[in-house]
DNA sequence: ATAATAGTTGAATAGGTATTCAATCGTTCA
DNA sequence: TGAACGATTGAATACCTATTCAACTATTAT
């Protein structure tokens, strides 16, 4: 995804003094991955429209499926997603599978970029 | 991205008055994909990356380039993209280009984010 | 045991996207 | 004016990823 190369800038016009202030304080590199992987997540709109259901109510596959209007696999492998980055639990009761939400900091941040996008039109 | 298919879940096992009350519950499709629309900037490391640096100082094209390691080239197109969402402003002075955020929603997105990922470990 | 249904999974495909490369624009300075 | 540099841009490429399709598992009911 990222590469170096020769045209870095090797520039003497880079502003060395605040350069380096920021490189100090700047989080490791795995923090920032992390940060990323966290907002991919949320960055496609099944993945949002899936969460804003589950917003509402503990849900089966076959009712996300029947709101969204998506197959059961489809909506399966989105699933999947949000099981591995623990943004979904779910049970298992008989042949249906239900999901839900695995913490609330998950509709906190959701709701702060409701809100961010509302705020400035 | 999406499409209608026959699967789309014709059993009768769908709970249909949960699901009609989370459908009549849901935010509008627009707003939804405004909201992924969103995180899905936040969802690359090279943007995170970028917007960590923002967060310290106010630098221009070539400070970033050198700061992540990049072409300047590859810094700007992401900082097009950062320019398009209003994630960050810039302000010209003679031939450099300063960028900074545009905003503090952008922070405490971020910052809670982090939070998140701390918290539970 | 068999059929039916809920859900998962892997491979294939199609669409999206980040980086590179080369060309270009705009500004400054000699 | 022309050279140098910061920055942007478009096209090409290579990688990533969401959905489809088909096969499969597990559970329930007849």
């Amino acid at each position: 995804m990222k590469r170096l190369t020769k045209d870095v800038c090797e520039s003497d016009v880079v502003h060395v003094g605040v350069v380096e202030k920021v490189r100090a304080a700047l989080p490791d590199e795995e923090t920032l991955a992390d940060v990323a992987e966290l907002f991919k997540v949320f960055g496609d709109s099944t993945r949002t429209r899936i969460l804003s259901c589950l917003f509402e109510a503990e849900l089966c596959v076959c009712d996300i499926a029947s709101l969204l209007g998506m197959t059961k696999s489809a909506v399966s492998h989105q699933l999947r997603i949000l099981r591995q980055t623990k943004v979904v639990k779910y049970r298992k009761q008989g042949k249906e599978v239900y999901y839900s939400l695995d913490d609330d900091h998950i509709s906190r941040i959701y709701k702060m970029a409701l809100e961010h996008l509302s705020e400035d039109n």
